[in-house]
DNA sequence: AGTAATACATTCTAATTAGTATGTTTAATA
DNA sequence: TATTAAACATACTAATTAGAATGTATTACT
């Protein structure tokens, strides 16, 4: 057992160095002897773990970007016995301009790796597919829920107030990423503010 | 006079073979060789006409990237004599809704990079930046006429508005790349169009 | 306790890369 | 026409890469 348990830290920790590295360079710009030198960790170290780049990319994307979409835009959605457009007001504005500069100037990972990827890694863009339409189910879900309880206009189109949304944060992000300052940033969050307050009755 | 006109002629189809497969492939995936491959020159030419990898990829920037937003979203707003929101529509969703199957699979190029670039290249950030900014700059101003000419609301924030409209542009365009069909597409490109008509009076 | 399997480290290979050096041919110039 | 310079091609180097092969120490299992 203890066996496992160490596995799984070298695991963890391949993983998480990858990520860093591949938020940070991007991931053609990483090689494996990047990511091995950075864990202090030798190179049969890498591939006693994972078969090769591909399995650490989709491992990265399904465990990483996954759990970070999952608990910063999702999982909040869930939390519906909140007023609905307050609770996307707090997701989509407040929660973003609190983001650390790190964070805005390398923008959204998910996002990077879309950009990155062009018809060749196809698995990478189903994974990513899979997540954009759970987050948009739960926008989805969070908006019928307020036009129920009366607080989304009942003549808004849920599923495309939801794709909007989803657009828009990928849209800044990058866009943000271009300016690397906060005043585009800022103004269009207001925007985005605004988009959501009208959503409400 | 008859060297100069092979130089450029050389010079244009290494960089618009570059362009193609960064686009397709991503600036990192590809390599000299493969762009020369593609040109059926050597690798020599390359070298004879470009100093380096870094070289070729803030001329295809400035040449071919730049090119295709001043044309397609750029220069239509300067036809001020045209109803503004009227012209907004049209660059912003008649126009991208007749896009190529490859184009819309593949993104925009300039998003591509910015996706791919993370805080490693900073020259073609700064080159996309005055690009992004000059397209936000013609946004305002056909916002600005369309408010005295009273076919915008006095009321709307043109600066916030236009960022709006270009990150709105952006995101789908990455959203689109990952889901690699129609369906959510058009359905952003509907409240697009409601966001536009809603800058009007 | 002895055997096997796991978790790595070290060493290797073969391919690919960016970039250079050195050709050769064609065109401009004196 | 002789010289020079530009437009390439060919042949190289040195670094880096993905991945395999082979080692060794530690842990699990019988």
């Amino acid at each position: 057992m203890k066996q496992e348990l160490k596995s799984r830290e070298t695991q963890d920790l391949i993983i998480n160095t990858s990520f860093e590295l591949f938020y940070e360079k991007g991931y053609n710009a990483t090689s494996i002897p990047d990511v091995m030198k950075k864990t202090s960790l030798s190179k049969g170290a890498f591939y006693h773990h994972f078969k090769n780049k591909h399995e650490i990319g989709t491992r990265v994307i399904e465990v990483i970007i996954k759990r970070r979409i999952k608990e910063g835009f999702i999982d909040p959605l869930k939390e519906t016995d909140k007023n609905i457009p307050e609770l996307l007001l707090d997701v989509f504005t407040n929660r973003i301009k609190n983001y650390s500069e790190r964070e805005k100037a390398l923008g959204c990972p998910a996002n990077n790796l879309i950009g990155e990827i062009g018809y060749t890694e196809q698995d990478f863009r189903l994974i990513l597919k899979t997540l954009f339409e759970e987050w948009r189910q739960a926008l989805i879900n969070a908006l019928e829920v307020g036009k129920s309880r009366n607080e989304v206009k009942k003549d808004v189109n849920s599923s495309a107030a939801a794709i909007s949304l989803i657009c828009a944060f990928e849209g800044v992000r990058s866009v943000r990423k271009v300016y690397d300052d906060d005043i585009i940033f800022n103004e269009f969050m207001e925007s985005m503010g605004v988009f959501i307050k009208n959503l409400g009755v």
